[in-house]
RNA sequence: GGAAGCAUAGCUCAGCCGGGAUGAGCGUUCGCCUCACACGCGAGAGGUCAGGGGUUCGAGCCCCCUUGCUUCCACCA
């Protein structure tokens, strides 16, 4: 790390430092440059020394450039240490700095909610349930992004629901997430020098359940921290009793119902974790290999060498050991003379012969294709074709076995190496290309993969996918967004047959056993007293496990009882949501859904919601061999669970992927300041004062009440179309724009004025009673924080998250009052323009004269006079029919139907003033060509709604009279 | 090979039924330590809505084509 003594930095920019020193000429007498920041040590400060972090793009300016250049080369790949956190204490007054810290207040309120029970939902006939079954994260597993979005999601739907006055349940659990956690625990094992066999199984199991003992709870506890409301006392684990009694009589009730079957067919063996997976878990990569030209020698009748030769190419020479014929197309002319030939596989000395197949691509290579049906899947399908014999010459961890005659005992890759060397002193290799080609790897592990031929359990799909496409087709199944329709049909009219055992210890054991005298294969639910066959009684259970998703697949159910007829099942099921991302769709989602219609006759859940992937600040998928994961805990930790919720939840809509930028998360953060210190001054203003029920509210009391109102109806709308950002979005700016930056400032002479006290009382019931339902409709994204507050606020009620739910009331409803506002709220934004633009500061109070021959509008400003006053930096107000007594160097502004006038004591530039005018009129005339354009057009007029034309004539009439008013007044000041 | 998505302010993204882009956050410019908040307040600058055609009185939005990026599925040895 590069330091640098002794340079001065001039302090400019609207940054923390920058607001606190800006202009200040700072003396360093230690910096450090890591990454795009500074520390700075300086000692001219007033109050000492101080360290900050300071981003370089702020505007530093130093005086010795070239220092900071050099620093900024040396500074390449170094961290920021610790030591730049800034320490406000250091620098600020102890009273200003009331903001909130989210710490330990979290914690403690959710105590409090487990404490009371408020999660748990219990069978209730008199309400309508609600319920969303989690996907339960794997036991293994660290809460992440995904998981910290996929959750808040939930728990934002469960919260808006159970205030809504729905019974809401939220069942939790974990999966056994059957092949990660044994690879972990063999990982383990090696550590301490154990082998998995050599435990033997048993004992394995025992170490398994350890585990889950060990690490289960670790990711419940961090859902925890997210604020998620789920009903712990229902919690439940893909392997456990229940769950294992659905799987054993799914299994069972499948098999008879010829759904599932044992059978040789070619699935993907991972030769790592040496298992069969299936097609759903491999992934392919594209990678850069060979494409090997070799060629076969021909044979005539009688065996002998012809001396004509075949050749083809592969990507995998080594499969050569298990060929057991060549493939040409039956209408390729120039291979027709070979039709019925034999050629002879040369290492293994075996004649092969020269098949037939449309398989075959004219086009690609020589047009010749070699077929080894036993570890190739096209191949496989040629050779049944044709009656191929099918040759294995892998053993499970890919050393080639017996078959492979000379290459027996050879991992494959070097058995590759050493066939295509000996082809090549044979003279049968023509020529070696480079090839880029797609390589099936396990998702788990990135083992190249091994087509094998296994013996293999089945689900026969067929069927069974039939009522799930039926499903999402006539929208008994809703999927969130709509798009992801086609990539469930595109799963669902492909489907082949789900291989659903697995060579691993950790899962649900198949239900199938054998007899030990005649192999007699009996499917049960406990092992068999007797061989229907052979009558004896001697049997071993098939050692295999099921992959981890058949549980998964019937977790909706199996959590609520299934395959007992319980109340909860009746009651619960179907559930309404289901939320996930979309890479689990072929996974999981489908496999619930025809697993629901298989087995209970109904779908599994409503609608599916789906969310993106929370990727990077650049993009990246946040990865472990990247090392570019963010913790949520640690931003929760650092930030609050509140603030992470929001930045997960907001401008992202259904299915699109995020980036994760930590200033997002602050400036979410900073929102819940803003609202902590609008309470904070809510409540300093209510302290010794009874708020009561106002008998009179004043315009600016009504239009906050309506707006809310309005505000109340579209977040439910929204939420209640699932769409959670963009509801969030508009609690946020009523919360920050109207609430706290218009109606707050608004009441502030009404707080500050104990002589009018019904006005007071009025002011205070209104923020109160707003911020309140702000509060509520807030609450499901930010738990923490409106709970904090509600109970500062709300000493009556004990949570906000068991109050109601605010319902749109045509009552709350003032249009007129919402009009009146915006017209005050027009003439402030132009009062504040103006003097901005005429270089007036704000402590420079003037009289302000408002102008209209409009009986109401002056009404309106004399209602809204004191607040006007305040917001406009009035001294005083006038409010007039005519301009009378108003001085004519006076800047005005034009709003519609008034003139504002400010006659400042001192000139004003009249060029300058004129200048804005004109500016003004020039907009204006740009609104009016628009607005008559449209008005001018006979098609318009003629083809568009009725209330689209009075609406533009409306603004006709409005333009029409500001342009006179703008015109009158620079006619006046020339 | 098949399919989907994206392309809007400097950056990251919203934009519901087709009806002025008062878009949001961050960044940026100017002015403010205004007694809730400097994690703040006020006022700005900044957009040919990827390009081209079409439908329409009217298109960021609907249709077609082109370009660029991303993803999923399938996979030819």
């Amino acid at each position: 790390m590069n330091i640098i003594t002794s340079c001065l930095v001039r302090v400019r920019g609207r940054g923390l430092i920058g607001n606190l020193l800006r202009g200040r000429i700072l003396t360093c007498i230690q910096t450090e440059v890591v990454q795009r920041s500074f520390a700075l040590c300086c000692s001219d400060y007033s109050e000492g020394l101080f360290i900050c972090a300071w981003h370089m793009h702020m505007g530093v300016q130093m005086k010795h450039a070239s220092k900071l250049t050099d620093a900024r080369r040396a500074s390449k790949g170094t961290m920021v240490p610790e030591s730049v956190t800034i320490r406000k204490e250091n620098f600020m007054s102890k009273e200003l700095a009331k903001t909130y810290d989210p710490h330990g207040l979290e914690d403690r309120i959710y105590q409090k909610w487990l404490d009371k029970k408020y999660f748990h939902a219990e069978v209730d006939r008199s309400r309508k349930p609600f319920t969303i079954v989690i996907p339960p994260p794997n036991i293994t597993g660290q809460l992440h992004m995904g998981h910290a979005l996929d959750n808040t999601m939930q728990d934002i739907l469960i919260r808006f629901k159970r205030m809504q006055g729905y019974n809401a349940l939220w069942q939790p659990g974990t999966d056994h997430a059957s092949i990660a956690t044994e690879v972990k625990i063999i990982e383990k094992l090696k550590e301490e020098g154990i082998d998995k066999h050599d435990l033997g199984r048993e004992k394995f199991l025992e170490r398994a359940w350890d585990w889950k003992k060990e690490y289960g709870g670790r990711i419940i506890s961090q859902l925890k921290k997210l604020g998620s409301s789920c009903d712990w006392d229902r919690e439940r684990f893909t392997m456990d009793e229940g769950c294992n009694k659905a799987v054993t009589e799914v299994f069972c009730k499948m098999h008879e119902k010829g759904y599932i079957y044992k059978g040789a067919r070619m699935i993907n063996w991972c030769p790592v974790c040496n298992t069969s997976i299936s097609d759903a878990e491999v992934e392919y990569e594209e990678q850069a290999g060979h494409l090997w030209h070799i060629k076969y020698p021909v044979l005539n009748e009688d065996g002998s060498a012809s001396g004509e030769y075949l050749t083809f190419a592969t990507t995998r020479p080594e499969t050569m050991l298990g060929d057991t014929a060549v493939a040409i197309h039956p209408e390729d002319e120039r291979y027709a003379h070979l039709k019925g030939k034999k050629l002879m596989l040369p290492l293994m000395n075996r004649e092969i012969p020269v098949v037939e197949d449309t398989y075959v691509d004219r086009e690609f290579g020589t047009g010749v294709v070699k077929i080894t049906p036993g570890h190739d899947p096209n191949d496989f399908e040629v050779g049944r074709r044709h009656n191929l014999p099918i040759i294995n010459i892998m053993n499970d961890d890919a050393v080639i076995n017996e078959n492979g005659g000379a290459y027996a005992g050879m991992e494959r890759y070097a058995a590759r190496k050493s066939i295509v060397e000996e082809l090549d002193r044979m003279g049968l290799l023509v020529k070696v290309e480079d090839y880029s080609h797609n390589v099936g790897t396990h998702d788990r592990c990135k083992t190249t993969i091994e087509p094998l031929v296994k013996q293999q359990w089945f689900v026969r799909m067929d069927e069974l996918i039939k009522p799930a496409v039926e499903a999402v087709k006539s929208g008994d199944i809703k999927l969130i967004p709509e798009r992801m329709d086609k990539t469930y049909y595109n799963w669902t009219d492909n489907i082949k047959d789900w291989c659903i055992s697995r060579q691993l210890w950790w899962g649900h054991r198949i239900p199938a056993y054998y007899c030990d005298e005649c192999g007699e294969i009996v499917v049960a639910k406990a092992m068999p007293e007797r061989c229907p066959k052979c009558g004896c009684s001697h049997f071993t259970q098939d050692p295999d496990t099921l992959d981890t998703w058949f549980s998964s697949a019937l977790w909706p159910f199996s959590t609520l009882g299934w395959p007992d007829k319980t109340e909860d099942l009746d009651y619960f099921y179907p559930t309404d949501v289901l939320v996930t991302g979309y890479d689990i769709i072929f996974f999981w989602v489908i496999r619930m859904i025809f697993s629901g219609y298989e087995h209970l006759k109904e779908k599994p859940f409503q609608t599916v919601l789906f969310h993106g992937l929370v990727r990077d600040a650049q993009g990246r998928k946040m990865s472990k061999s990247l090392g570019n994961g963010i913790d949520p805990l640690e931003v929760i930790e650092q930030y609050g669970a509140d603030a992470l919720r929001m930045t997960l939840i907001t401008g992202n809509a259904p299915g699109n992927d995020m980036r994760f930028y930590y200033e997002r998360v602050e400036a979410n953060r900073n929102f819940a300041n803003k609202i902590w210190n609008a309470s904070r001054f809510i409540m300093m203003n209510m302290e010794g004062k009874e708020v009561t029920s106002p008998s009179a509210l004043e315009p600016a009391d009504r239009w906050i009440i309506s707006k809310l109102n309005s505000l109340v109806r579209e977040v439910t709308d929204n939420m209640e179309s699932f769409e959670l950002g963009i509801a969030v979005q508009k609690i946020y700016d009523f919360i920050w724009d109207e609430f706290c930056d218009w109606y707050i400032e608004m009441v502030k002479p009404r707080l500050y004025n104990s002589d009018d006290a019904v006005s007071q009382n009025a002011a205070l019931w209104t923020l109160k009673t707003v911020l309140i339902d702000a509060l509520k409709l807030l609450h499901p994204y930010m738990p923490f924080i409106t709970e904090e507050i509600f109970c500062t606020l709300q000493s009556e009620e004990e949570s906000i998250m068991i109050s109601t739910w605010p319902v749109y009331d045509e009552g709350r409803n003032y249009a007129k009052d919402e009009k009146d506002i915006e017209i005050l709220k027009e003439a402030v934004r132009g009062i504040r323009t103006a003097r901005t633009e005429m270089n007036v500061a704000p402590s420079r109070k003037a009289h302000v004269f408002v102008v209209s021959e409009r009986q109401e509008i002056r009404d309106t400003f004399a209602e809204g006079r004191l607040f006007f006053a305040s917001l406009a930096y009035a001294s005083d107000v006038t409010i007039q029919e005519d301009k009378r007594g108003i001085a004519d160097d006076a800047v005005s502004v034009v709003i519609a139907n008034a003139t504002i006038y400010i006659p400042f004591a001192e000139l004003v530039d009249l060029k300058q003033e004129i200048e804005r005018l004109e500016k003004e009129a020039k907009r204006l005339e740009g609104e009016l060509a628009r607005v008559n354009g449209m008005l001018n057009n006979e098609k318009f007029m003629s083809k568009a709604p009725a209330s689209k034309i009075a609406e533009e004539k409306e603004k006709l009439a409005k333009y029409v009279q500001m342009k006179e008013q703008v015109t009158e007044r620079l006619a006046q000041l020339r």
